[in-house]
DNA sequence: CCTATCTGTCATAGG
DNA sequence: CACCTATGACAGATA
């Protein structure tokens, strides 16, 4: 089990850089109290067989490599930071379109008006191109979504409880007694090193390390990727405006469209659309750099970015005449569905106009209960009745995205996507821009947005678990190997070296041997390696094992053989030109991975002197520590490289999820529309006692509780969109 | 010669 | 306490 310090020096710097590489900014709390495994373990995953390991237990083994890999719950682990990357991706935009289907008026041919005027029952003429939709369906999925969402987020929380430890503990260890002791001998060593190697000084004025400038890199990929042009926030401020806040209360469809949302969008909502928006700028710089100015250096007085109006050439709006000219701004009461409204009605039913129906087709009783006063006559046409509904309020939805932005982003986030295939594009190209919204039910969140979930949890499951296995294949490779050619080749030596005397060892055979576990074809075996250029065979000696690898010493003339004793003398470490020097009885191999048992026995076996004993001792000191430092900075490489892995994965879930939200919005967008045309198109055809349509300036049209549709004075309707505008922002303080 | 990188070593912390 | 591993820092070697 490893400690909080752990948590705190590793896990904590490498989701810095992390979050940091990809810009983000995530609640790292979350992660710190959190019983997940430490990051460093779970980026590491099956590499982490590098970790401590029992030496002397590995009798067969150099190093202990490859021995017993410690199982990481890697699924938990990118479940959860899953799960919150694209929980915050989605930003404050959660409307399914299931919510949105509550919208939707249909054309019941034979039924009537339900509720307390049947026979006001409002008469509605066929519209084309509607499709039926169920109320009570509506609630239930609704409420199945919302608990989806609920339950996503409830399962980050449910790995991120508290932690009770004891964070104060510290240990203080001042002994330093072998360490001094053997100081001085040490100077000694060095003294002769400087004899036996003439090295010349020389300054080292840049003493970096690898893998930090490696990490700095990455620091600064991430940051340059935060740039972006200087006229980014005049385009988008139109999305940041528009996009719904996601503070809005569980009741989404009471408040979807509501003015307030706009009002009360927090900063920290725009920061995150802001980031959202940046993350799209990133991807599209990355792979798609010509599309992004296309969709960026959109004119900024858009009008359909800048405030969502209908243009009165719009499709669906043609074929309501008789209110063309109130479309120009919908952004009154939009407080549709809101069950405050329900008893209003009732209770001042005198003011109440019974509807006059036309014609025998009736609304469906979708709507629960709603204000539609005001709903698509912009505060100019309402006359005096609009004075007392204060000041004008953007559309909440008003500032979407453009349509040609919308298909802008949709295309080039597909493009960007992997896992999205051409169908898939393609299908979602044709619903969206199909008239007929309404089959974003059956084919888009949440089954689309589950599926596409799936797959990306799969491949990310399936990358983390290929990597796994990849890395254990290569731990368990490297393992057989090193077994091959652990002590009982080593033992095979033990004649010769002993035969020659007390100086013969052969240290060209250990560096092979410790060569074994970082072949560079080894490395190749995992994927996310083969990029990497650089040399991490640590002890390999590129000539080492060509020429003195297999030297036939009885074979070779004397001057072959001088020849290769400078060569072996060249080839061998500064311990073993000490070992040499001292004369030690055996290889430093021996010293080194001997377990310690086996090392006291092999000591006793000869007479050394104290020189020799402390040179022994430092030899294996040094050995051991030599492939601790080889170890040390493979795992610091496998954790860069699998931090830079989880970047990429994670930009490209954001890019996904990101294009989703658009389409939501794009598709929200489409449903607005439709109940604005049928909105205008039963209120155009209603008539009163002498035949004459009504004023929309001084009427509007409401939905009340039991499905029926009143026709309210417009001073009333506002009343009661002003006591709905005051309530969310009560219930928020 | 300068620089970046690799590699070994030391000191230290911690298991 | 002895022994071990991990790791940051430093310095020499090397490309």
């Amino acid at each position: 089990m490893l400690s909080l310090k752990k948590y705190l020096t590793e896990g904590l710097l490498q989701f810095t850089i992390l979050l940091s590489l990809i810009g983000v900014r995530v609640d790292v709390d979350t992660y710190l109290t959190s019983q997940l495994p430490p990051l460093r373990e779970i980026i590491l995953g099956p590499s982490s067989a590098y970790t401590q390991t029992q030496f002397h237990n590995l009798r067969n083994t150099l190093d202990g490599y490859g021995i017993h890999p410690k199982s990481i719950d890697l699924d938990n682990y990118f479940t959860a930071r899953r799960l919150l990357s694209q929980v915050r991706a989605l930003d404050r935009f959660q409307v399914p379109t299931t919510e949105v289907n509550a919208w939707l008026v249909h054309r019941d041919p034979e039924g009537s008006v339900s509720g307390s005027q049947p026979s006001s029952g409002l008469a509605l003429e066929s519209s084309s191109g509607l499709q039926d939709v169920t109320g009570p369906d509506n609630g239930v999925r609704e409420s199945e979504t919302e608990q989806g969402f609920s339950e996503d987020l409830e399962d980050l929380g449910a790995v991120a409880p508290p932690v009770s430890g004891d964070l104060t503990k510290e240990d203080i260890d001042l002994g330093a007694g072998r360490e001094i002791f053997d100081y001085s001998h040490r100077q000694k060593e060095q003294d002769v090193d400087k004899e036996l190697a003439d090295g010349v000084e020389q300054e080292d004025t840049w003493p970096g390390e690898g893998a930090e400038v490696l990490a700095r890199n990455l620091l600064v990929d991430g940051e340059t990727g935060e740039s972006f042009p200087a006229q980014f926030p005049a385009d988008i401020s139109s999305l940041t405006e528009a996009v719904p806040s996601e503070s809005e209360p569980p009741g989404l469809q009471n408040n979807l469209l509501s003015p307030l949302l706009t009002g009360t969008e927090s900063p920290f909502d725009l920061e995150q659309q802001w980031q959202d928006l940046m993350s799209i700028m990133e991807m599209q710089a990355m792979e798609v750099n010509t599309s992004s100015e296309i969709l960026y250096n959109a004119p900024p007085g858009d009008p359909l970015s800048t405030n969502y109006s209908l243009a009165p050439n719009t499709p669906i709006n043609q074929n309501v005449s008789l209110h063309q000219a109130s479309l120009g701004g919908c952004s009154q009461d939009f407080s549709l569905f809101s069950p405050e409204v329900e008893s209003l009605p009732v209770a001042s039913s005198s003011t109440l106009l019974p509807l006059v129906p036309s014609n025998s087709t009736t609304l469906n009783s979708t709507f629960s209960s709603t204000n539609l006063a005001g709903l698509f006559f912009p505060p100019q046409l309402n006359g005096t009745a609009n004075d007392t509904a204060g000041p004008e309020l953007p559309d909440p939805l008003g500032g979407l995205l453009d349509e040609a932005m919308l298909d802008e982003i949709s295309l080039m986030d597909l493009a960007i996507e992997e896992g999205f295939n051409s169908v898939q594009a393609s299908q979602l190209e044709e619903e969206f821009d199909s008239d007929s919204g309404l089959s974003l039910d059956s084919s888009h969140s949440p089954s689309s947005l589950s599926s596409s979930e799936g797959s990306s949890s799969s491949s990310s499951s399936s990358s983390s678990s290929s990597s796994s296995s990849s890395a254990s294949s290569s731990a368990s490779s490297s393992f057989s190997e090193e077994g091959a050619v652990g002590y009982s080749s080593d033992s095979e030596t033990l004649d010769l070296e002993e035969a020659e005397g007390a100086v013969g060892y052969q240290p060209e055979y250990s560096k092979f041997c410790r060569m074994s576990y970082q072949d560079p074809s080894q490395l190749s075996c995992l994927p996310y390696l083969e990029h990497v250029g650089h040399n991490h065979t640590y002890n390999m000696a590129p000539s080492a094992l060509d020429s003195a690898d297999l030297p036939p010493p009885s074979s070779l003339k004397k001057g072959s053989k001088e020849k290769q004793a400078d060569f072996l003398d060249k080839q061998m470490s500064r311990d073993e030109h000490r070992a040499r020097a001292m004369k030690i009885p055996f290889t430093n191999d021996k010293i080194i991975n001997l377990p310690v048992e086996e090392f006291n026995e092999l000591l006793s076996k000869y007479q050394l002197s104290e020189a020799q004993l402390s040179l022994i001792r430092d030899i294996r000191r040094r050995g051991k520590n030599k492939m601790a430092a080889q170890n040390c900075r493979k795992r610091k490489l496998d954790t860069i490289l699998n931090l830079e892995r989880d970047v990429e994965d994670l930009q490209r879930d954001k890019a996904r999820l990101l294009r989703e939200k658009v389409e939501f919005l794009r598709s929200l967008r489409q449903m607005k529309q439709k109940v604005q045309s049928l909105y205008q198109e039963v209120f155009g055809r209603l008539r009163d006692e002498n035949g004459r349509p009504y004023s929309p300036s001084q009427y509007a049209l409401q939905y009340a509780g039991d499905g029926s549709v009143l026709l309210i004075p417009r001073t009333l309707a506002d009343q009661q969109a002003r006591r709905q505008e005051r309530k969310p922002k009560d219930r928020r303080k």
